[in-house]
RNA sequence: GGGUGGUUAGCUCAGUUGGUUUAGAGCGUUUGCCCUACAAGCAAAAAGUCACUAGUUCGAAUCUAGUACCACCCA
């Protein structure tokens, strides 16, 4: 067969690896630990290949690790994704015209969600080979999750940590749930900012406002100046009239306003801005707060006969009307950065709104401390990140009004406001510690909000391990911290951060010894692939077309450490990749079963001595490589080395020559090094040929190769050497001849293998001539080292046109000038180390003998 | 508005403390090969003012500054 059908047995290792239990880590103090945990993908969909990469790069670690001897542990899970998930599927049910769906109802629909995209999560995880110990899966929205959740929330609460509190959030008016601000992104939109006047009480003077926010009119409770500003000097401490809304508002002075912005007149809103709210604070006594949104965007009663419609249509009605009465004295174009929710692509709305928060600043100070310890991958800009985020990080809004996620824990009762994992301990508690005994169920309220969802992602490295609910558990002494995370820079602030402050915060411990930041995969219209988006091809469809090893190298064969493109293209070049293994199978076993002779295999052994040179030197740097996290280049250079050493001259070399049965084991030995050395990268063909070489046991739990240095062949060196020379000949047919000069016979035959130049090259037979009347104008002449080779012109190709020659000249040219200006200056002779300046030298004499020869066949 | 990264062959990108790289790879193009592992292959060729300008240096694709364009992140 020409092609390793993936479809048959992709599956079937899998399973083998199963029953082997190889992906089961249990404590073993025989053995080092390595601890690994799957960034749990949202359950929001299927997964895609922007997920390949990062799990790739773990898996490549995880096998590595485990072939090196270690304990690996990979825990795998998936995240419950609180407002993704319940936007999509609020939406799937409004598709099905379902607009209204009680919270139990609800929270069902999205359990059997859970429970299928898990399903599917699982089963793409190990169709693309990861090697996690599925014992230990994870979904965050599990019993013990729940508890371990809940238990952080309550041990907090009880610190003091957790608040309640009202301020301006961002609110999504779809989700109808605040969200965070990392949640908002922001678009450069064409808007318009409208200069409206108001009028003080005698109607006599007016001052002129500009607000790119006109709908916010009835939340208008005061007009705020700069205090330096001369312009309205007169106006401060008197009252204007809103227009149209007829409410007298104060005129206060503030130096948050900035005078060049618009008139330099700010209408405050103090529900509805940050900004205003801040200048609220300050003038709590002249102030009052206005909501004018429903939680929807529409406008509530106190728009009076404006309610219930919607914010943006409301702008337009409202400036007309403005227009009609006089009040707007100009309109200006303004370019300005909208807020949009990351979630439902909807305008966010910024809202007086009561909430919960965290208090980050002890969390601050655990995570400064220790994070100096953690290795931070590959580039340097990611820790200066880290750091800046931490340093202007604010209290974390942990709230969500939402259905879909955990529940915070708390129960009221009356004036109480009780703590509790359940209904049950609430009423146990006010029993026993507040001695209330009349108590009516119906007066007791759960909170009603869920909690963000990195509320409960933030504590997985350790509840992962059960460690929260069994608190200092056997596991967690044994296996934490992990070893390497390995993760996108997107969710850097999201989660890394978080991870790190929960941890150093409740056991005092880095939660990650290193951390490994890829790049993201993008479009080719360079955007970000996501669910929401929608623009990437189904894993499944890809998964049936190509198989995993072929999505695998594709993502590999990429600086991750950027974004990057991937394409139809970088699939099928992969594709050949992985059918080159393949093919490189089908030749070994065509070896394997050749019969054997028994003369002549000194040649045989000279070129393994060779190969295992070469292969230890390649081995070398590959483990240096990955020691370095380098793993982009440690996969070129793998690559490098199967096909160009191993398939290109190893292979091409060894199938010409006669063997014998020892040759045929060194063979299978350097093979099976080969493939334990692709393994990790491509684990599914490698453990399906491993099998089919009857190896024992399985490739999965061999042991990672390793170097000695092995003295190398001259002779062997020098062929190859000079039949790449001869290979650069570009002759027309197969079969050619070359003449060199008697006198150098005896050392071309001690130094190089004729019998491989002949079957590696285009030439049949070297002719040694002893007489020179042999050499006319029809032979052209090639030297090599000092021998002269004498071709035939008739076959060989001189295929340099003119200009192609002429422009070699002048860039040769000039690259001597550079050269020559170097020699000339005294201090470059001075000052560059001796061996500089002999290659410049070399390069000098080069370039000379390049263009004579060039100017030679310009001439003909 | 602030920050970060990018600009190298037709395309996608490498280029690891400035000189051992006479600027490389893959794809594409052109040429020659079906020699039974692989045409999803093999051998070779052509193709680049390293965005621009200045500076540092004996020496710059590499370091510094500025400019232009592109991208991303943040407010």
């Amino acid at each position: 067969m020409k092609t390793y059908s993936f479809k048959k047995y992709d599956n079937l290792i899998y399973k083998i690896w199963i029953l082997n239990k190889y992906f089961c880590s249990n404590i073993n103090s025989n053995k080092k630990p390595y601890y690994l945990l799957l960034p749990p993908p949202n359950i929001t969909g299927d997964l895609h290949i922007g997920h390949i990469l990062n799990f790739t790069i773990l898996d490549i670690y995880a096998r590595i690790k485990r072939m090196q001897g270690y304990n690996v542990c990979w825990i795998p899970g998936t995240d419950h994704a609180s407002i993704a998930t319940e936007i999509k599927i609020r939406q799937l049910l409004k598709n099905k015209n379902i607009n209204y769906i009680s919270n139990n109802k609800f929270k069902l629909i999205c359990l059997n969600w859970s429970k299928r995209y898990n399903q599917i999560i699982k089963d793409q995880l190990k169709r693309i080979g990861c090697s996690c110990d599925w014992h230990r899966f994870k979904f965050t929205m599990d019993k013990n999750h729940n508890k371990s959740v809940k238990k952080i929330f309550i041990k907090l609460y009880k610190k003091g940590l957790i608040y309640k509190s009202k301020k301006i959030v961002n609110w999504d008016v779809q989700a109808k749930t605040t969200i965070s601000d990392e949640e908002v992104t922001y678009k450069k939109k064409n808007n318009y900012l409208y200069y409206i006047k108001y009028f003080t009480l005698d109607k006599k003077k007016y001052l002129t406002i500009a607000t790119t926010r006109p709908e916010t009119i009835f939340g208008d409770s005061a007009i705020c100046i700069n205090p330096n500003d001369s312009r309205y000097k007169e106006f401060i401490n008197k009252k204007v009239v809103v227009p149209i809304v007829g409410r007298v508002i104060p005129i206060i002075t503030d130096k948050l306003v900035d005078m060049n912005i618009g008139s330099g007149c700010l209408k405050i809103t103090p529900a509805h801005s940050r900004k205003d709210f801040d200048i609220y604070i300050k003038h709590k006594d002249k102030i009052k707060i206005i909501d004018v949104f429903n939680e929807d965007g529409t406008l509530n009663k106190v728009c009076k006969r404006y309610k219930n419609l919607d914010r943006f249509l409301f702008r337009k009605i409202i400036i007309k009307k403005l227009k009609k009465l006089g009040y707007i004295i100009n309109i200006k174009k303004k370019i300005s950065n909208i807020a949009y929710s990351e979630r439902t692509s909807t305008i966010i709305e910024k809202k007086i709104s009561l909430q919960w928060y965290l208090k980050m600043k002890i969390f601050k100070l655990k995570a400064l401390k220790l994070i100096k310890k953690i290795n931070i991958l590959p580039l340097k800009k990611y820790s200066v990140l880290l750091y800046k985020w931490i340093n202007i990080l604010k209290d974390w809004n942990i709230s969500r009004q939402l259905v879909w996620g955990h529940r915070i824990p708390i129960y009221y009762y009356k004036n109480y406001t009780i703590p509790a994992y359940s209904f049950k301990q609430v009423i146990k508690i006010l029993k026993k510690k507040l001695k209330i005994l009349n108590i009516k169920k119906n007066q007791i309220h759960k909170d009603n909000n869920v909690l963000d969802t990195w509320f409960s992602s933030w504590i997985l490295p350790i509840s992962a391990l059960n460690g929260i609910n069994i608190n200092n558990n056997k596991d967690l002494k044994y296996y934490y911290p992990i070893n390497l995370l390995v993760t996108g820079y997107d969710i850097l602030f999201f989660w890394v951060l978080r991870m790190i402050m929960f941890s150093t915060f409740y056991i005092k411990k880095i939660p990650f010894k290193e951390i490994y930041f890829t790049g993201i995969i993008r479009d080719e219209n360079n955007k970000k692939l996501s669910k929401s988006l929608g623009n990437y091809k189904n894993l499944y469809l890809l998964l049936n077309k190509y198989g995993a090893d072929v999505l695998r190298v594709s993502v590999l064969d990429n600086n991750h450490i950027h974004d990057f493109v991937i394409n139809d293209k970088k699939y099928i070049t992969s594709r050949n990749f992985v059918n080159k293994v393949w093919n490189s199978y089908i030749l070994i076993n065509k070896i394997y079963n050749k019969k054997g002779i028994n003369n002549k295999y000194k040649i045989s052994l000279i070129i393994i001595k060779w190969f295992k040179n070469i292969l230890n030197i390649y081995i070398k740097r590959i483990n240096l490589l990955l020691k370095k996290k380098n793993i982009y280049y440690s996969f070129i250079l793998i690559k490098k080395l199967f096909k160009k050493e191993f398939c290109s001259k190893f292979l091409e070399y060894i199938k010409i020559i006669n063997i014998n049965i020892l040759i045929k084991k060194k063979i299978i030995n350097i093979y099976n090094t080969l493939l334990k050395l692709l393994h990790p990268y491509i684990p599914f063909i490698t453990e399906y040929i491993w099998i089919k070489l009857k190896n024992e046991s399985n490739i999965t739990i061999s042991i990672w190769p390793k170097t000695n240095i092995i003295n190398n062949n001259k002779k062997i060196n020098y062929t190859f050497d000079f039949i790449l020379f001869i290979r650069k000949i570009n002759f027309k047919k197969k079969n050619n001849y070359i003449y060199i000069n008697n006198k150098y016979k005896k050392q071309i035959i001690k130094n190089i293998y004729l019998k491989l130049l002949y079957n590696l090259s285009n030439v049949k037979k070297i002719y040694f001539y002893s007489k020179l009347e042999i050499i006319k104008k029809e032979y052209k002449i090639y030297i090599y080292k000092r021998y002269k080779l004498y071709i035939l012109y008739r076959d060989i190709i001189d295929s340099l046109d003119k200009n192609i020659i002429k422009n070699k000249i002048i860039f040769y040219s000039k690259y001597l000038l550079n050269i020559k200006k170097k020699l000339n200056n005294k201090n470059f002779l001075y000052n560059a180390p001796s061996n500089i300046i002999k290659i410049e030298k070399k390069k000098k004499n080069d370039i000379l003998k390049k263009i004579l020869l060039l100017k030679k066949k310009y001439l003909i």
